[in-house]
RNA sequence: GGCCCUGUCGUCUAGCCUGGUCUAGGACAUCGCCCUUUCAAGGCGGUAACACGGGUUCAAAUCCCGUCAGGGUCACCA
């Protein structure tokens, strides 16, 4: 059984700076997930302490590709909340006041050292090759003074008064007991000269304030807990339960990265990959069914969701496997359903797509989509009749002279010409036999066909296409692709 | 560099806690074959892993130690 107090009240806190990210999703995912199956409450906080990277539209989008991706909250800025507000640069006045606190009882101090000399520091350290931090200089100024100085308006932050000797420890859901000494922790700035707090005394004040039982978040904050099991003690807490989840990580292994990876939520989003199929694939990395069934459902990992079954090894983000799992949940969808969101996803970008016609379409081509946005170059040939003819394709009909090439057009053209109703089964016959007098290559045959039609070598089922098509278009094209043949 | 985390097929993983049933299972990718008018989809089959070295034990992927490797982190960013 999962430690720690129930029902849980876990929280994402995302910062808004830049594009919504995948890890976002990824870790929101096993919060919401494991609050949903005890009947607990999801948090959604925004981290924006940082104003000059903050920006509202960053935040809107998060908002966005999260419903998206329904990893809805029971709490957060936009639908409020017991707690709210849940954006902290709406909270600078409790943060400041447990600054005050903490200055109260000696657990933090002021620091006027300049960003000069802290550069100079670190550069010292550096060169003597000192693991860099903050040397404690404004530890030793008596209260009084530091009372003056600040008065006095001179600028400064609140310094984390963290203990020369001893170790700060704490049993890691996933990992373990984890223990750093305290000499290797620096003291962490907890409020900024702009008088914003940092991201761990505000992550602490909060999950505080808002009744954070479990914090699950990224093993990247591994270093940085004992700051926050520290600021919890300083001020008289009960930490909550940590469970460090694993980093998605680039092929090369480093962390996931922009550079090396799509990391937007909405590039996944516009390149069409279903939220059902994404969740999955997100909780593919780290954590497997009892029975190791790969696709599953968010209910059903609801079901048999646990924290501490979630892997420790960070996994690499693997895409083609997710194209593979989101053509499985394409191909699992019902004509009806495929197209409704195929016409969906193409007004998002403007175009507007006759129904009728796409219910005949999507059964041609639900089956080779991986993505909803191959459904455009896939399909192209259907919604224009300025198809253009690389006249190399013919090519792929390796066994057939040019003039043989023709030929086979010529034939299929009578056939086209000659067939009512215009339908596959229809054709089906008359194309055969045109083929046999004619002694080609089935392959050879239809390839010359298909790259008339189509323009293409690879497309759906031809007969069933044209079908679609209809006559008068199937007509023109091979009269075209012959004049072209010359 | 200090500290911390991690180490099963190329990738995601099952197995590890409670050693033997593991000549290590599944999935993606890849290769081959089948199906097939193209491309897919589907079916069948193949290649492919317990990082290394010591111990403990009748027996270790599984327990212990060490080494190595990878990653994370050391901001008035989160």
């Amino acid at each position: 059984m999962t430690p720690g107090r129930f029902p849980p009240r876990v929280r994402i806190a995302p910062s808004p700076t830049g594009a919504p990210h995948v890890g976002t999703a990824y870790v929101a995912l096993f919060n919401r997930t494991f609050a949903k199956k005890h009947g607990g409450q999801f948090i959604l906080r925004i981290e924006d302490t940082d104003r000059t990277r903050s920006t509202r539209e960053s935040e809107d989008a998060i908002y966005r590709a999260l419903r998206w991706l329904g990893l809805d909250w029971d709490e957060g800025p936009d639908v409020g909340g017991p707690c709210a507000p849940y954006r902290q640069s709406e909270r600078s006045a409790i943060y400041a006041d447990h600054a005050r606190m903490l200055l109260d009882n000696g657990t933090a101090y002021r620091c006027f050292c300049t960003a000069e000399r802290l550069e100079e520091l670190r550069a010292f350290q550096r060169a003597a090759k000192r693991p860099p931090g903050y040397d404690g200089l404004c530890r030793k100024i008596p209260k009084d003074e530091s009372d003056r100085r600040a008065t006095a308006a001179e600028p400064f932050v609140i310094r984390l008064r963290i203990p020369d000797d001893g170790a700060t420890a704490f049993d890691d859901l996933l990992r373990g007991r984890i223990e750093i000494a305290n000499k290797d922790v620096d003291d962490q700035v907890l409020m900024k000269s702009d008088g914003f707090p940092t991201y761990h005394l505000a992550n602490v004040v909060d999950d505080k304030l808002m009744g954070i039982t479990h914090v699950m978040r990224a093993e990247e904050w591994i270093p940085s807990t004992p700051k926050h099991l520290l600021l919890y003690r300083a001020f008289g807490w009960e930490p909550p339960v940590f469970c460090h989840l694993p980093l998605l990580r680039n092929q090369d292994k480093s962390k996931i990265s922009k550079r090396k990876n799509p990391t937007s939520l909405e590039w996944y989003q516009e390149q069409g990959y279903l939220p059902a199929a994404l969740l999955n694939f997100l909780a593919l990395m780290g954590w497997t069914t009892n029975d190791n069934t790969e696709i599953f459902s968010v209910d059903r990992m609801l079901e048999e969701f646990a924290p501490e079954t979630i892997t420790t090894s960070s996994p690499v983000f693997d895409l083609t496997k997710l194209d593979w799992l989101n053509g499985e949940y394409i191909r699992a969808l019902a004509t009806d359903a495929l197209t409704d969101k195929l016409i969906a996803f193409y007004a998002e970008r403007g175009r507007t797509l006759d129904r009728a016609l796409m219910l005949r379409i999507v059964p041609l081509v639900r089956e080779r989509l991986k993505k909803l946005v191959e459904f455009d170059e896939m399909t192209q040939f259907f919604f224009t009749d300025a198809i253009t003819i690389d006249l190399a394709e013919f090519d792929a009909a390796k066994k057939l002279t040019p003039d043989q090439r023709k030929q086979a057009l010529t034939a299929a053209l009578a056939v086209v010409r000659g067939t009512t109703p215009f339908t596959k089964d229809a054709m089906e016959a008359p194309m055969k036999a045109a083929l046999e007098s004619l002694g080609f290559k089935m392959g050879d045959f239809f390839m010359c066909l298909r790259i008339a039609i189509t323009g293409k070598r690879a497309t759906p089922p031809l007969l069933e296409s044209m079908e679609v098509l209809g006559q008068d278009v199937c007509v023109r094209r091979i009269e075209a692709a012959l004049r072209l043949l010359g």
